[in-house]
RNA sequence: GGGAUCGUAGUUCAGUUGGUUAGAACGCCGGCCUGUCACGCCGGAGGUCGCGAGUUCGAGUCUCGUCGGUCCCGCCA
């Protein structure tokens, strides 16, 4: 490298002018006049133009076979542009550098794409080619917002006193929630290290140890089902403080929120945010994270059709089931087919079945309106509190929290697809008072519903052997437009409660032994009172860059079926690896 | 594990009822052009229609399987 650096590309001003100056970067573009050659200098703080003029003959017979992507270092004089020449489209565009020498320092091949926002390729071929993706100004910009979320995040918690400390990634395989990423062992041969799913069982030690509180900036990995906003390693904002109760968390983290929305978006939040419990979540929205930029809330109305002769009711609350009802005046106009796609939707996403009916000119038609007496019918309208058209969607099932489920999927697609959300809105709120446990029909067993270490409300102890179902925990969930941004709780701090819970879930006390012995006595020896919270912080990326997958704020990311498409992974080993680590692998 | 959808030139796509030599735009290559800036004009190259079977006189098009991308349900303490 002859010509070193002396600006980068989006620096250059008038100010420059008349200036020396060595600029590097990629070609973005050149256009040959046949007298003069131009060409755009990209790095990533912009571009600039440069003009080769075939006064020199040699200088200018090298810059004609520049093409795209070339890498090159060029010295010249920073030059105003001549009046009709001027480029408002360009944050350099009042001058041009003059040039006086080049360097080529890398040719390119023909890139499979150009890299150019306005270019629309398939995910897969930029997932292959991430390092041109990522070359591209969109994910430059996006990549630099993750870096700012990720400094403003130190900031807040450095300045609320908090302890940036680091935990293990190899760690100890847990049983309860999700699948474990497994790493074979070849000193103890046999046995097995595990991926962190989160540091919860370290930072709760961490309390223990008297650190007061912590936070860290932490990868995290999970075996299961990716989604477009789930990765199987992603990175949590992790927090832990002791000697604190709900407020204390919630407060701090809507401190957090708000100047974090400040700084990155210039958008004041209002705190505090409100909170919803999950039981009201269900009943009005029939999500626990639901968005709340806009209304279509779901109406119970089983007890309408108490002596029906209809019989899918009659059924539904035979069984004690739950019948909820959308009223969409958006959709009063929607035709047989649509109706019918929607039903097979609700089928597509565990739904039994959706029944329907509209509402014009006073009246209830079509649909099951033909089932309804004329008493439930008049009920019905005032329950809804039916005026103008409408289309009246209805789920009945016995199962209430499924039935409430499918409706709040309904709400959501119905709300996308008639463009019922306002995208100028910032809805923060908490959803509180989660069930603490909730029953598997897979392991025939209650679970915990966040983890076994959230503590149960203290008013509701009473009932964790008598209605476990019943017993809400000490747990709390951030929604950011529908989405979970953020979950926490408060933890248990004693041994025997620990040990009571562990035993509602079915953990034997051997059992709770060999994989939380470590805990348990962590918490004899004077655990504080403590909790905490932790953030998906891809996800919060996502959402303040405004994008719509993880994937487009994760620098090298996972396809949909946990490949990495540039570096071909996972892959297979030699033998001689695997035997070092006692594997044996089945072949199909 | 289940469902939906897509796969044609380097890229994004079109391709009729199954019928001649599979097209367009951008990109690429060559030529021309001294003020362009997603330059312009002229010319050119470029195809395993994801892969494999099947139906058919004939398959990019229909059927089955398979691989891959994306989305959803389950799963994700």
């Amino acid at each position: 490298m002859r010509l070193k650096r002396t600006h980068k590309c989006g620096e250059l001003n008038k100010s420059h002018s008349g200036q020396s100056v060595v600029v590097s970067g990629w070609v973005n573009n050149w256009r040959d006049h046949g007298g003069l050659f131009f060409i755009d200098l990209r790095d990533r703080y912009g571009k600039v133009q440069i003009v080769f003029s075939p006064e020199d003959e040699n200088l200018y017979q090298v810059a004609k076979k520049l093409r795209t992507e070339y890498v090159v270092a060029v010295a010249g004089k920073v030059s105003p542009r001549p009046a009709e020449a001027l480029n408002k489209e360009l944050a350099t565009g009042e001058i041009e550098v003059l040039a006086e020498e080049i360097e080529i320092l890398n040719p390119s091949k023909t890139t499979p794409f150009e890299i150019k926002d306005y270019i629309d390729v398939s995910e897969d071929v930029r997932l292959k080619y991430r390092y041109l993706d990522l070359r591209r100004p969109r994910l430059q910009q996006t990549m630099l917002l993750r870096h700012q979320i990720a400094q403003a995040t130190r900031e807040f918690f450095n300045g609320e006193g908090f302890v940036e400390i680091e935990t293990p990634i190899l760690t100890k395989s847990t049983p309860e929630g999700a699948r474990d990423f497994l790493v074979p062992s070849r000193l103890q041969g046999g046995k097995f290290y595990a991926l962190p799913q989160s540091p919860q069982t370290y930072k709760q030690i961490l309390m223990v140890a008297g650190f007061d509180r912590y936070y860290q900036i932490v990868k995290c990995f999970r075996d299961e089902d990716l989604r477009k906003d789930r990765q199987p390693e992603f990175t949590q904002i992790d927090v832990e403080m002791s000697f604190v109760d709900e407020e204390d968390v919630l407060g701090t983290m809507e401190k957090f929120m708000k100047q974090l929305f400040q700084k990155v978006l210039g958008i004041e939040l209002v705190t505090p945010f409100p909170r919803m419990t999950y039981q009201e979540a269900m009943d009005r929205f029939g999500s626990d994270k639901p968005d709340t930029r806009f209304g279509l809330e779901l109406n119970e109305i089983g007890d309408i059709f108490k002596s029906t002769d209809f019989k899918v009711f009659k059924n539904v609350l035979a069984e004690n089931g739950y019948i909820g009802a959308l009223v969409v005046p958006e959709a009063a106009g929607y035709s047989r087919k649509q109706i019918d796609d929607l039903t097979a939707w609700t089928r597509s996403v565990g739904g039994s079945g959706l029944a329907h009916l509209k509402f014009a000119n006073g009246a209830l038609e079509g649909g099951i309106s033909k089932f309804l007496s004329e008493n439930e019918s008049r009920e019905l309208i005032g329950r809804l509190q039916l005026s103008g058209e409408a289309l009246i969607l209805v789920v009945a099932d016995p199962r209430r929290e499924l039935a409430q489920t499918i409706l709040g999927f309904l709400r959501n697609k119905l709300a996308e697809t008639l463009q019922l959300i306002d995208a100028g809105k910032h809805q923060l709120h908490w959803t509180v008072d989660f069930p603490l446990l909730e029953y598997s029909e897979e392991e025939k067993r209650y679970v915990a519903r966040h983890h076994p270490f959230t503590s149960p409300k203290l008013e509701d102890m009473h009932l964790l052997d008598s209605a476990p179902e019943q017993v809400r925990a000490r747990a709390y969930d951030l929604i950011y437009n529908g989405n979970e941004i953020s979950g926490g709780s408060i933890r248990i701090h004693r041994r025997d409660l620990q040990e009571q819970v562990f035993r509602s879930l079915k953990i034997g006390a051997e059992e709770a032994e060999a994989k939380f012995g470590f805990l348990l006595e962590a918490l004899e020896f004077g655990a504080p009172p403590h909790g905490g919270i932790a953030f998906g912080f891809d996800r919060l990326v996502m959402l303040l860059a405004g994008t719509n997958s993880i994937r487009d704020v994760i620098t090298f990311p996972k396809t949909a079926s946990a490949v990495g498409l540039m570096e071909q992974t996972p892959s297979r080993v030699d033998e001689k690896q695997l035997r070092e680590l006692y594997i044996n692998v089945i072949k199909e």
